[in-house]
RNA sequence: GCCUCUGUAGCUCAGUUGGUAGAGCAGGGGACUGAAAAUCCCCGUGUCAUUGGUUCGAUUCCGAUCGGAGGCA
């Protein structure tokens, strides 16, 4: 039987963080943090990772443990965190993954694994330049000879995902179809409770998102972004594609004022909310605690505490 | 007060030489296995300001009224 943790889950500003803090404190747990912009070092305002204060003394891990000049990918998460989930687990606590990444959560929970090749590759590298000089045309014919399931399964404009099916092919000498059903077979790798947070009414997860940012730009996400540009972090970074990262960018360098980077930074954490919504939704084993109006822990923490009771967790 | 322009989807605006209208953005839905806070796909009926008139037929032409912008006073 796969080991038991707890997933919390949910889109952006729902409460994550501080219901894994108590869920923690309740259940002798430590918190690990699936968010693919908090692993980044020096950015905590902007992407609202927990301080010392919010971790209320609960061992943290898998947040601002990477570079920002680095670029970390799904893969190189997976890696890192399953040891650290394993080693919570022997030391016979309780694991819980808190974040917003879903593709994150799902590579650690899952037992699957990944296919050859990286960005930053070789292979991409040349891949991408032949996109740049050529097309996508010619990329796709020859995706389509080699690997006919995963041209009829991509969109044409998905470029993206059209390079990384040729360069898992070019890698490896398998294709990424391939891959992916055998992967697919492998057992999940951990028992994971699912718990997710949501707005009844969007409108009010909205209202709280704004707040939120008005709230980062007062504790001085400016300053934030200014800090991470003097340290030497190119502008192409992973890190700096951030929500409200980017958007500062221009500010920083007088190009946008601060009222057009706020207002775009909230209409982009309402369209990324609304993405993470779309990708949970389709996880038919997560236990949804629904707000209505304001976020009431106290009685998500009840609620939450009497599923994992049931699932089992103590 | 007079003159000119203007009033079309939540917003910014196209358009119909008269046969009831369409883009971008916003919004909604979806996909997702090494950039995922990324990337990509699908979805547009609204008293065409109101009200008279001309017309087989008006959002489109004409008048009036009510908004808005500018100019002359």
């Amino acid at each position: 039987m796969a080991p038991k943790i707890v997933c919390v889950v949910g889109p952006t500003a729902c409460g994550k963080t501080t219901l894994g803090v108590l869920l923690a404190k309740k259940f002798n747990g430590e918190v690990v943090s699936a968010d693919s912009m908090q692993i980044y070092r020096g950015m905590t305002i902007g992407t609202a990772a927990p301080t010392a204060a919010e971790m209320d003394g609960v061992p943290h891990h898998m947040i601002a443990v990477a570079d920002p000049s680095e670029q970390w990918s799904v893969a190189r998460y997976a890696q890192a965190a399953i040891p650290v989930i394993d080693d919570i687990l022997a030391r016979g606590k309780l694991p819980i993954l808190v974040g917003g990444t879903g593709l994150w959560l799902e590579a650690v929970v899952r037992g699957r694994t990944f296919a050859g090749g990286h960005a930053g590759g070789e292979v991409r590298e040349t891949l991408q330049r032949r996109l740049e000089a050529e097309g996508i045309e010619p990329l796709l014919t020859e995706l389509r000879q080699v690997d006919p399931a995963a041209a009829e399964r991509l969109h044409p404009a998905d470029e993206k995902r059209i390079l990384r099916a040729l360069e898992v092919y070019l890698e490896t000498g398998k294709t990424i179809t391939a891959h992916n059903e055998e992967t697919q077979r492998i057992p999940p790798r951990y028992d994971a409770v699912w718990i997710g947070l949501r707005f009844a009414d969007r409108e009010d997860m909205k209202t709280l998102i704004d707040r939120r940012v008005d709230k980062m730009v007062e504790e001085g996400l400016l300053e934030e972004v200014q800090n991470l540009l003097q340290s030497g972090i190119p502008r192409g970074a992973t890190a700096l594609q951030a929500i409200g990262y980017k958007e500062f960018l221009g500010v920083a360098d007088g190009t946008a004022t601060v009222e057009e980077a706020v207002a775009e930074v909230k209409l982009r954490s309402r369209q990324y909310a609304k993405r993470q919504l779309t990708w949970l939704r389709r996880n038919a084993v997560i236990h949804w605690i629904e707000w209505e109006k304001q976020r009431n822990f106290e009685r998500a923490l009840q609620l939450s505490t009497e599923i994992l009771t049931a699932a089992g967790v103590s």
